[in-house]
DNA sequence: AAATCGGGGCC
DNA sequence: GGCCCAGATTT
């Protein structure tokens, strides 16, 4: 590997992140003012998904209600789903519940205090066990989050998109390398810093960058260039209908999804491949069926293209579907539940139609 | 419409 | 250990 020759040092590197974070970092986030490993964990676990600005309400909320980890494993998950709810990615909520009641019942309330310890927990993979610990302990521990992996692999230029294990390898090592073992906490908050505001995806601020004068992709142009993108293929695209099964005050009949795979466990209307399987498969009598425009869903491998079908029951007063929980959603009065996204999109729309007391 | 992201989970 | 899955926002 063509190891990192001719450039800074670790502790050149690290003093220059530091130096910058003493001048320019932010120091002053809610979760900063105590950095407790419970403190560091429920920040990290919101800010994998969501920008800054975002999580602090949200945060603020979930510690008042929550504010330790004994408190959280007590809870009922659909409170702390509630707490949650706006924020999306519901399966990471339930995995921090989940491991809430692994630290309370297993290791009497308190968090592993090693890398191998923390990534046993639900939720926690490598990069955010290195957050914690160095953020809460100190102790050194490398983290490679998007922010770190856009610094490193054009500080250094590495070719290769940062999902192949080889690249990856490599930016784990070059992270490994550049960690201090004095204030590493700092440096952590530093490093996700400097990517997060400076090295950015589209147009960094180079000229304002601690690590310019080094740096192998500001020198040799390629900063718009790397890391390098994901391969692209073509998503393949899969088809359903949602079914539109109103009673008699309008509410609309919604199911729970089970709880794994796709919307796992979150709500969604009715669902069948192909129309003319909705009775057997839901135990329906349909009067009438009217289709609407289709929207297009997209996941990281696949369209899925929904047919949203507004239904006429022939027996409006059926009690419908065996297998999962239902529930009949009132779109005026939206409910706090966890709905899948094009679901929820969906419902809005209707809700607005029928404001404007068009049927369509 | 395409890109992005850290972890789960299966083989 | 390698590959794919999943959810929602940003660009």
């Amino acid at each position: 590997m063509n190891s990192a020759v001719n450039t800074l040092s670790p502790q050149q590197f690290h003093g220059a992140v530091l130096e910058w974070f003493d001048q320019h970092g932010r120091k002053d986030l809610p979760w900063q003012k105590e950095k407790t490993a419970y403190n560091t964990w429920v920040s990290e676990i919101m800010l994998q998904q969501t920008q800054v600005a975002t999580v602090i309400p949200y945060y603020q909320r979930f510690m008042e209600r929550f504010p330790d980890v004994e408190a959280l494993a007590d809870a009922e998950i659909d409170d702390v789903l509630h707490l949650w709810t706006g924020l999306g990615y519901y399966a990471r909520a339930r995995n921090l519940h989940k491991a809430a009641r692994i630290v309370s019942r297993d290791f009497g309330g308190q968090f592993p205090d090693s890398v191998e310890g923390l990534e046993g927990l639900p939720g926690i993979g490598r990069s955010t066990a290195g957050a914690i610990l160095s953020i809460s302990t100190g102790k050194p521990a490398a983290i490679l989050d998007g922010n770190v992996k856009r610094v490193l692999a054009r500080f250094y230029a590495v070719e290769g998109w940062p999902g192949q294990p080889a690249v990856m390898k490599r930016l784990w090592a070059l992270a490994e390398r550049n960690t201090p073992t004095a204030r590493a906490g700092e440096y952590t908050q530093a490093m996700m810093d400097l990517g997060a505001t400076l090295c950015t995806r589209s147009k960094p601020s180079c000229l304002l960058c601690p690590l310019q004068q080094e740096c192998k992709a500001f020198a040799l142009g390629l900063t718009a260039s790397l890391p390098s993108p994901r391969p692209k293929k073509t998503l393949p695209v899969k088809q359903t209908h949602m079914l539109i099964i109103r009673d008699s005050s309008d509410q609309i009949l919604l199911a729970q999804r089970p709880p794994s795979g796709i919307w796992g466990g979150l709500w969604s209307l009715p669902e069948v491949q192909d129309l003319r399987d909705a009775p057997s498969e839901l135990g329906i009598d349909i009067l009438n069926a009217d289709a609407m425009e289709p929207v297009r869903h997209t996941f990281s491998h696949y369209h899925l293209d929904i047919t949203p079908v507004q239904i006429t029951l022939k027996n409006p007063t059926n009690s419908v579907m065996e297998g999962p929980a239902t529930l009949w959603y009132n779109t005026r009065q939206p409910q706090n539940i966890g709905l899948a996204a094009p679901v929820k999109r969906l419902l809005e729309t209707l809700a607005s139609d029928s404001h404007k007391g068009g049927k369509r």
